[in-house]
DNA sequence: TATAAAACCATAAAATCCCATAAAATAATT
DNA sequence: AATTATTTTATGGGATTTTATGGTTTTATA
């Protein structure tokens, strides 16, 4: 499938584009759909990045599991109103749509962060607290888990 | 699978190029990726090494725990986003990345350390001081390993 | 017609590819 | 077993391509 893997850090221009890795672009591509689909975390400032293909799954295995939990209908139901389909231009950019910049703190710069099978993006700074904070948090809770340098 | 074993001592030439060694080489090939991912030791300064289906495997296991583990999703966040995929070039080398030679300790010499279903790279002389360090602590406490199969 | 969006073109830095060679390991031969 | 031949591996450097980023022109649209 292709994993979202490492960081990258990329610059807004004047019309607000933004270069999407080229390491994240190759596991965006789709017979379909040539983009990214993204919208805002619930738990984070940060914006969610998926693939076209990855929403596809989601909409299939919340087909089969919400006429029996209706929890997880809301929360589906939440990111597909949210997301917002951004086809890449020639050379991989995007538009981010202000309301999603605004929600995470972005404006010159932005953090693209690999999640696995999806990623975030990120205002640079507020990421690194955030790392920060899960850190100490996961030393706290396993102390077996520590870090030198 | 194909495990890694045994170590192997190579040179960094003058643009950060390292063979990867040969008989690593070929548990590290898939059909999507051909190379290795590489990310900071959280306990040693050293740098861990998986193949790609590896972390295919952890990407996998979190996806369908992290709605439940909010710890589990820390630790994968952090690894993912910590992970280098770093593609062979034809002859079998790499470029690690200046963070990971630093985290490390490694200017000029690498020590491919294999550890079964990973490996890591070390600065030879660091690795020699830490295997006097445990071989002692091991003639102290002598802990038997269970094996499951 | 004014304005926004999309397509197009350009470029410097970085990453990758390609070829060559030395050293080591393996296989073959005497 | 010792020597030779062959293959594989590690290392070196130049050429080429990709990528991120900026700007300009064209097209849609209100």
């Amino acid at each position: 499938m292709g994993l979202f893997l490492s960081c990258y850090e990329n610059r807004l221009d004047t019309k607000g584009r933004i270069s999407v890795p080229a390491a994240f672009r190759s596991s965006l591509n789709n017979e379909n759909f040539s983009g990214v689909v993204l919208y805002r975390s619930f738990t984070h400032n940060c914006i969610e990045g998926v693939s076209m293909s990855r929403m596809e799954k989601i909409a299939n295995a919340t087909d089969q599991m919400e006429m029996f939990d209706g929890e997880l209908d809301d929360l589906s139901a939440l990111v597909f109103a949210d997301a917002r389909p951004l086809q890449f231009d020639v050379t991989g950019r995007i538009i981010i749509p202000e309301d999603l910049l605004k929600h995470a703190n972005i404006t010159d710069t932005a953090l693209f962060v690999g999640r696995g099978n999806s990623f975030q993006i990120w205002n640079p700074s507020d990421f690194a607290l955030t790392q920060e904070k899960s850190l100490s948090k996961l030393q706290k809770n396993r102390p077996s888990i520590k870090i030198n340098n």
